[in-house]
DNA sequence: TATGAATGAGATTTCATTCAT
DNA sequence: AATGAATGAAATCTCATTCAT
């Protein structure tokens, strides 16, 4: 059955060859692009470490040597789909604006919650897989901090704004966050069904009672 | 001293032989409870997939035919692992009083949270392995989802006592509880640094405030 | 899945301590029959090769240590299965009697057969395990040829007293063993189904054909 | 040069991947008839539980992995071959003719046996392997009975054609096709010593009397 | 005399990665 | 730019046999 076997921190892979941004031409282009599609669907059936480079491959209807073309391993295709979803996220951070009291303020915090679901909704066979990955080089831990780390920085920016003197804005807004993440996973995953535009609402008005109180 | 050992082809369905928990004596159980120890120790600092079955046997001192004497694979010791999480994950959930506004009330909520951390600080090696784990047998899944559900509906309980009516408890316990997990979850990991009892006040008040307001 | 691995030739087991014919009492000599008969029902089940020591203790109702008490190995266990069919086949070779030509003659060589047919329904299980084994070491195969070749000797010397002279005595007479000892085996195996009754009768006018020519 | 790899545990479904009969350049084709004949030539040596799939692979020079590309395991590669010699069985078992009385009918059944002589000759190891094995799968079983059935089936309605009535054809034939089987399998494991000549005139001549008398 | 527990060699199998074409 | 074939390290798991009680 099973046969795990890592490669656990000391010996890497040896970055060998193939994969260095060549330069592409359309049709490579294309071939690698198919090969990222693959993997997010393979990685989001399967799971990371379940995915065998040949489910990839049989995927993309291409060859285990054209992968290593495009490609040094999995943990390589895997990072640049992280990437993809790391610079959305970091878009969306940037656009939260100031919260504000009342309706309006709630509304509007609705709206980016909403922008959030969406990103979920587009990414999530690469977030749920990222979120669960364990994977080995450590630079995975390292983006996913640093994409949360962006995350609080906005929001906790925006929250130290208006909320109440007695609570650390800080670790305040890294709840949130948290709070946020965590819901879209389960119902990503179905671990609970919930019907998402009161899931979206429902989140928007705790978020907002907590730093003013329920309307 | 032991020998080898002939073998014999054959078809012998899988999985099978070890075990079925076979009535142990003293030293049995001795034996099982060091494996047992050993994988939480080893799954904790490797993580689930990079721990090998040797990893556990030379912690535990003994020997690759001992582990499979007391568990058919690796994940099977694991899932003793979780079931002994999810014991005292649902003891936890069930000992959440009634939460009322004020001081308080307010407190309770710390205690409660407080005895959360706790549980985190003794399971977390295998909570964090749980929820990053990617197991096969769809079992976790419904294992976590069970606790995840138990856990939920207390608190839903108690929130539909005091939430306002504009929010549906539901959605709403479920988020709070996915921040406490989360927040404890990014601590765990060392994702975010944060300072033990601030962190634990700062959910009860976030949390409280999102009941009742802002005191 | 399976996972063989013979000893061939080569390194033979240590004749271990036990199962030096030591003096039994009352209590031992019934472990040993308990475990003769559970080895004799496993190895008829599931095979010698696909048969576990462990097996054959626990349809004896005794341990792993017991069975190495009396035998040092799965195959020394075997051994004594053998030899006791082995007698009987010895005994039945020595009851024949002269083939003579007409009915009279026939029916003999039927009842002969017929005991014949009797030694299969109770060794069956042995005989077959035999005949199939491929045992390591060479004793079996050395055993097996000893009741061949004794049984042949005596048909051959039967059959020599009449046969046409342009056929080898030796050789018609192997042939005909084999005859009889592969239907039989056929029957066992339930490769063929055929009439207990018919197949004895057909086997002895055959034979009794073979050397007279038909009735 | 290869490089190890990787694992990752996951529930992969048992006998995935290979020997699914995947299209085969001639490379492929070469590779695939080392092995077989490799396999032929060590289950001959060593008997089918004794081989490992080690001695295939270094007899074939080739490796563990190539093998498990073509064959999911031992017992599939033995059973390609099996088929190999079920087809020549087959094919020999239509070539008898009509058996007629005196020496142009016993020439011929002698021509027929010593056809089957070289076929023992050359396919000996498999046979040998295929009688002995105790091989998991039924599907041995079942594919030797189909060979039997169909011989029998031939010769059944030859002998019918000539018997005398008082025999019943189905159970001589099988009776005949025992012996000559069996005898054959004697002298393959040299269990018996005979000139080969001699034997195949003697097996005509017995069978021969069996039907007409001797002459 | 009996037994539960332990051992560990070694067999099977997987799959990331490389190579020759 | 693409690919089928090959590699082999490493992991899992089995089971005959021994040991301590």
């Amino acid at each position: 059955m099973p046969r795990p076997a890592p490669r656990t921190g000391g010996a890497r892979a040896r970055g060998a060859g193939p994969a260095q941004p060549r330069e592409l031409r359309a049709r490579g282009r294309l071939t690698r692009r198919r090969l990222l599609d693959a993997g997010a669907r393979v990685f989001a059936t399967k799971g990371y470490h379940a995915t065998r480079v040949d489910d990839i491959v049989k995927l993309a209807r291409t060859s285990h040597g054209t992968f290593y073309l495009y490609f040094s391993n999995k943990e390589e295709l895997f990072h640049a789909l992280a990437e993809e979803v790391a610079d959305a996220m970091r878009e969306l951070a940037e656009s939260l604006g100031p919260i504000t009291p009342g309706d309006s303020g709630r509304d509007e915090l609705r709206d980016w919650i909403g922008r959030l679901s969406e990103l979920y909704d587009n990414w999530g066979a690469v977030i749920r897989t990222w979120t669960e990955a364990e994977i080995g080089s450590s630079e995975f831990g390292r983006l996913g901090t640093d994409v949360l780390t962006q995350f609080t920085r906005v929001v906790t920016s925006r929250v130290a704004e208006v909320a109440p003197s007695d609570i650390d804005a800080g670790i305040a807004s890294l709840a949130l966050v948290a709070m946020l993440e965590r819901v879209h996973y389960y119902s990503l995953t179905q671990q609970v069904r919930v019907e998402h535009d009161a899931m979206v609402d429902t989140l928007a008005r705790v978020t907002h009672a907590a730093l003013f109180g329920p309307l």
